[in-house]
DNA sequence: AGCACGCCGACT
DNA sequence: GTCGGCGTGCTC
């Protein structure tokens, strides 16, 4: 019996997929700690790899048959034994590596970055010589990849000779900013006397002893930098002449410090203090219980939110509220900071790697007891957990669509298991899921069901297209809604105007001989982008010049159709042009901070129209927004998913919420080409309650979710061949394992077959109760390993958001 | 991922 | 007869 570290590797392959044995040096037995990152060496070469120390105990084996940690890249440990036990088990539901869950529930500075570094050891071997090969400035760093085969099958002779070595170095990223303090030691009586002995034009010098005779408070170093208009030069000749003290401290880079308003809790209506009251009781006696807050918009969520943390923070607990990283505004954070200060943590994309890095300390610290953020802050390393918010728990983005492909609410039901505490999801148009569980008493249902300030939904209208289309009117805007948009600006009063531009955008087509521009390595038509004249393919980059004659036959006859957000600003310039257009989409948002920047001019009128896609539909409130519309309602309609009509409802009755919500009665119109189908009807008279009978009478038509579980399973290869082979065999394996009420789709190529070159096959399981479904599924994923190097690349989703 | 081993074809 | 191609297995 010897004593063992169990380590998770960081080689991601279904193989190294277990923790793996290590001896502890003697001069870290002390040190080493469950949770820590180490440095291990791994494999025939002895490579130098990251690991996460999982446990420490004592093992039956030899130790000679073990190999010794390297050294430790923590002094503390990053991950708890929660953390390490809950990616476990999001390793086992979502079928991906520990390894991968682990780094996915880190901040990025804690994925380590490797690099390689060529070393003569035999003194036959001339630096020249070695140079012939790879020039020297290349020893340092280089990549393997981007040698050629005979510089790779060289340097590999070589090394087998012994002649050169590889050393691999694991470099830690996690850096902590440093800045310098300045304490002052002179005082004002010594002012005048140091001043004397200084040269009469040393100006920048008397200025510093002047300020810090002055000063008795503790300065940073920049501050004073700027404020006396000095350079460190002159405070480093003051440390010198004994004047000041300079410290390094440790700073958080804290990226909302500009926030410091307090506001105060508002009173609540008798709903709103039913919900608090339910979801505080649950709190107070501990209870793992998930409640459902299905609230109308504008029926105050987010009050009943904050005083629910209120509660979980004065019974000494901490808190986490998640919401969608586009309604992740300075407005949300703001308005949680402002009650709650310095005890929020804040954690979406948008912060640099280094702000969320330091964010993630403050929790883990214990600094902060609020974290707010997006998905991936369910992971947040926080403890004593009082209550867990998942606000618009229907949206889709709590969904990670690459490995570990888990859903944020399921995380935040294991949470609350473990920490015995409620979970809140909020909607005002729940996932159909969450509300058949409610139906079931699986949730709690609280219900929201008046606009607290009383103010009527705004009025929608329908506006059918086909008819509008005959009367020859323009392909994106009717005549109702050009009048309506007209009326506002005379009003000056704001509108928003939504694309919805789900799976479709503006391509180019010959008039001639109908040829559509495609991407060369996608089956997808390139998109028209003005700002760039150039046609792009939003799969994978690809971007040519916008041609001036149809590739195909020659013809000049070659034009734009479909829409995009840059014709559709066009064509509103054209009809108005006075109006003052901001557009929102995914061009223009692409810059850190713009998304922001775009929200607050709009916010201040500086702006009179708002056009952008489904992103400006979430959480924004501007009181000067009389006029919503909807320009194409549809076109997610005709997308080949089962969850294509919530999603319309969905969008549709969050859009609408965006009108008058103030003083100011609003109006909302919905340009469609189905004004008779159901989820664009219901969303006209913002029918929750409606929809969800008839979609659920659907899906248990369509045998879909939530009558049924769904598992997606897809090969891709760059042989079309191959994929589709492969899901041929993989489905024939499976079946057997499968009762006869499990319902098998496919194998089909996906919708859109090939993305990157590659084509896409799948089969999609529907089933209700498959006992060895999941054991089954994770075999043929281990196998998958075997022919993973022929680079057919098995992909497994449990639940998937659609099968698209 | 990256390295060793081992089994086949094309060369000195 | 050997060198080197890459298919396969293993890494505490």
């Amino acid at each position: 019996m010897i004593q063992v570290a169990k380590i998770i590797v960081d080689v991601p392959t279904m193989q190294t997929n277990s923790p793996y044995s290590y001896l502890i040096p003697k001069q870290l037995t002390n040190e080493l700690q469950v949770g820590m990152r180490v440095v291990v060496p791994f494999g025939n070469g002895n490579r130098k790899v990251q690991g996460f120390v999982v446990q420490i105990g004592m093992e039956e084996v030899d130790a000679d048959q073990l190999k010794s940690i390297e050294s430790l890249m923590d002094l503390e440990p990053v991950l708890n034994t929660e953390l390490i036990q809950l990616s476990r088990w999001l390793a086992d539901t979502t079928f991906s590596f520990q390894i991968t869950c682990l780094l996915t529930m880190l901040p990025n500075v804690m994925r380590a970055k490797y690099s390689k570094q060529l070393k003569i050891v035999d003194d036959q071997m001339s630096e020249e010589q070695l140079a012939d090969i790879l020039p020297s400035t290349q020893w340092q760093d280089f990549e393997t990849d981007t040698l050629s085969p005979l510089q790779q099958s060289e340097l590999s002779k070589l090394r087998k000779q012994g002649k050169i070595e590889i050393v691999y170095r694991v470099k830690n990223q996690a850096q902590t900013k440093q800045i310098f303090q300045i304490k002052s030691h002179i005082n004002a009586e010594q002012e005048s006397g140091i001043v004397d002995s200084l040269r009469k034009n040393a100006t920048k010098m008397r200025d510093l002893v002047h300020f810090l005779a002055n000063q008795s408070k503790i300065v940073s170093q920049t501050t004073l930098e700027k404020k006396l208009a000095i350079s460190s030069a002159t405070i480093k000749a003051g440390e010198a002449k004994g004047w000041l003290v300079r410290k390094k401290v440790e700073q958080y880079r804290d990226p909302y410090k500009e926030f410091k308003g307090k506001t105060t809790p508002l009173t609540l209506n008798q709903e709103q203090q039913t919900a608090l009251d339910e979801i505080s009781q649950s709190i107070e006696k501990s209870q793992a219980k998930t409640f459902l807050l299905e609230g109308v918009t504008g029926s105050g969520k987010t009050e009943v939110y904050l005083q629910t943390i209120a509660y979980a923070l004065a019974k000494g607990k901490t808190a986490i509220m998640l919401v969608p990283e586009i309604a992740l505004t300075p407005q949300m954070v703001t308005r949680v900071k402002g009650r709650f200060g310095k005890q929020v943590a804040v954690l979406h994309s948008g912060l640099s790697d280094g702000e969320k890095f330091d964010e993630w300390r403050r929790i883990k610290r214990h600094e902060a007891q609020v974290v707010v953020g997006a998905r991936s802050a369910i992971f947040a390393p926080i403890e004593n957990v009082g209550v867990i918010i998942i606000d618009e728990e229907h949206e889709t983005s709590y969904k990670q669509d690459d490995a570990p492909r888990y859903h944020a609410r399921n995380v935040a039901q294991w949470r609350s298991k473990f920490y015995n505490c409620p979970l809140v999801l909020g909607s005002a148009t729940p996932s159909l899921e969450s509300r058949a569980r409610s139906e079931r008493q699986v949730y709690q249902l609280l219900r929201l069901p008046n606009r607290i300030n009383g103010h009527p939904l705004p009025k929608v209208q329908i506006i059918d297209m086909r008819e509008e289309l005959q009367t020859g009117a323009d392909q994106n805007f009717s005549q109702p809604l050009l009048n309506a948009i007209d009326k506002r600006l005379n009003m000056q009063q704001q509108s928003i105007l939504m694309l919805n531009r789900r799976g479709y955008s503006s391509f180019i087509m010959c008039r001639d001989c109908g040829f559509v521009l495609k991407c060369p390595n996608c089956d997808i038509s390139l998109t028209l982008h003005m700002d760039s004249r150039s046609m792009k393919c939003h799969y994978c980059g690809h971007e040519e010049p916008i041609p001036k004659q149809c590739p195909n036959c020659h013809s000049r006859k070659i034009r734009y159709y479909g829409t995009g957000t840059e014709k559709v600003e066009q064509e509103l310039k054209t009809k108005f042009p006075s109006a003052r257009i901001l557009r929102m989409d995914v061009d223009t948002t692409r810059r850190k901070g713009a998304h922001e920047r775009i929200l607050r001019q709009f916010g201040e009128r500086r702006a009179d129209i708002l056009l952008g896609t489904q992103m400006i539909a979430k959480g924004l409130d501007f009181p000067n927004v009389t006029l919503v519309g909807v320009l194409n309602a549809d076109t997610a309609l005709e997308l080949p998913d089962f969850r294509s009509s919530e999603r319309t409802f969905q969008l549709l009755t969050q859009v609408s919420g965006r009108a008058g919500r103030a003083d100011k009665l609003g109006e909302v119109f919905v340009q469609t080409f189905n004004p008779d189908h159901y989820a664009i009807q219901l969303a006209k008279t913002q029918n929750y309650e409606n929809f969800f009978r008839k979609e659920m009478y659907i899906r248990h038509q369509g045998k879909y979710p939530p009558y049924y579980f769904t598992l997606q399973i897809t090969a891709a290869n760059k042989e079309e061949k191959m994929a589709a082979q492969k899901m041929f065999a993989v489905l024939k394996e499976l079946r057997p394992q499968l009762s006869a009420d499990a319902i098998v789709l496919g194998p089909t190529p996906k919708p859109i077959a090939r993305v990157k070159n590659k084509y896409y096959y799948q089969i999609v399981i529907k089933y209700k109760h498959e006992p060895n479904l999941h054991t089954a599924v994770t075999k043929i994923l281990q196998e998958s390993q075997s022919y993973y190097r022929q680079g057919i690349q098995l992909s497994i989703d449990a639940e998937p958001q659609s099968f698209m």
